[in-house]
DNA sequence: CACCAGGCAAGTA
DNA sequence: TACTTGCATGGT
C-alpha cells in the first residue's frame, strides 16, 4: 500500500484520539471472558453482554473447563439478555470443546500459535465468523489482526472510501496493509472506530459534530 | 405498539 | 456465487 494510504489512516487515528482519548478496550478480566463477550456481543448489545457475562462469573462458568461441564440448557438460561441465546449456548459449548479435545484444555496454547494459524483455525469452529475471529485475536491473543466490524464500514463510507462492494477481508487487508501490524494500537483504533459509530453514525448520516468531519483538509 | 441493534450459518436457486 | 432467512432479547 502506499505512503499516501499510511498517512491518510494516521491522520483519521489521530483525529479519533485527539477527540475521545484512549478506549481501554476490551473490558474483560482474562482471555476466555475475552473470548466469551466476542461471542455474546454478535448482533447484540454491550449493555446486554455485560449482564451475560456477570450472571456466567456468579455461575462460576467464567472458565474453559467448567463450561465443558455444563449443560446448553444451563448456560442458555444465564445469557438470556444476549438475543439467540440457545444459538449462543451452543457456540460457546462448540468453542470449549474444540480447544479441550484438540488442545488438551490448554487455553494459551491455543491463543499463541502464530496468527496464520489461529486465524484460519478459529473461522473453522462454527459460531466465529470473520469480526468475531479478529476479536478473539487483537484482544484475547493480543495479536495485531485488524478488526471490521458494521460501524468501520459506515464510517469509511461516508467519509469517502469507495468501500461499499468491499468484503470482510478485502476491508480489513486496506487496514493491515497501510499500518504497522502493532496490536496495541489496532486495538485503540478499532475501539476508536465503534465508538464514533455509537455516537454519529447510527441513523443520522454524518452527523455536525462527528470528528472526522472535513478530515481532508487538515 | 413498532422498530432497531447488526454477526453467523444454513438454505435457496 | 449471490441472495434470503432464522436466531429471539431489551431498549427507545
Amino acid at each position: 500500500m502506499t505512503d499516501t494510504h499510511r498517512t491518510v489512516m494516521h491522520r483519521v487515528f489521530d483525529r479519533l484520539f485527539q477527540a475521545f482519548g484512549p478506549q481501554y478496550w476490551w473490558p474483560a478480566d482474562t482471555p476466555f471472558e475475552v473470548i466469551v463477550g466476542a461471542i455474546l456481543t454478535q448482533n447484540a448489545a454491550w449493555r446486554n453482554v455485560r449482564k451475560c457475562i456477570e450472571n456466567l462469573k456468579a455461575a462460576e462458568l467464567l472458565d474453559l473447563k467448567a463450561m465443558c461441564a455444563a449443560s446448553a440448557e444451563d448456560l442458555a438460561a444465564l445469557i438470556r439478555p444476549s438475543v439467540y441465546y440457545n444459538r449462543k449456548a451452543l457456540k460457546l459449548k462448540t468453542f470449549c470443546e474444540h480447544v479441550r479435545t484438540r488442545w488438551e484444555g490448554d487455553l494459551d496454547r491455543f491463543l499463541t500459535q502464530k496468527m496464520e494459524d489461529l486465524r484460519p483455525e478459529l473461522l473453522g469452529i462454527s459460531g466465529i465468523g470473520p469480526e468475531t475471529a479478529d476479536s478473539i485475536i487483537l484482544y484475547a491473543a493480543f495479536q495485531p489482526s485488524f478488526v471490521v466490524d458494521a460501524y468501520t464500514r459506515r464510517i469509511l463510507s461516508r467519509h469517502g472510501w469507495a468501500v461499499e462492494d468491499s468484503d470482510y477481508d478485502e476491508l480489513r487487508d486496506y487496514f493491515m496493509n497501510s499500518l504497522e501490524p502493532e496490536a496495541p494500537f489496532y486495538q485503540e483504533f478499532h475501539a476508536l472506530l465503534d465508538r464514533t459509530g455509537h455516537l454519529f453514525c447510527k441513523s443520522k448520516p454524518l452527523c455536525d459534530s462527528c470528528p472526522l468531519n472535513g478530515w481532508r483538509e487538515t
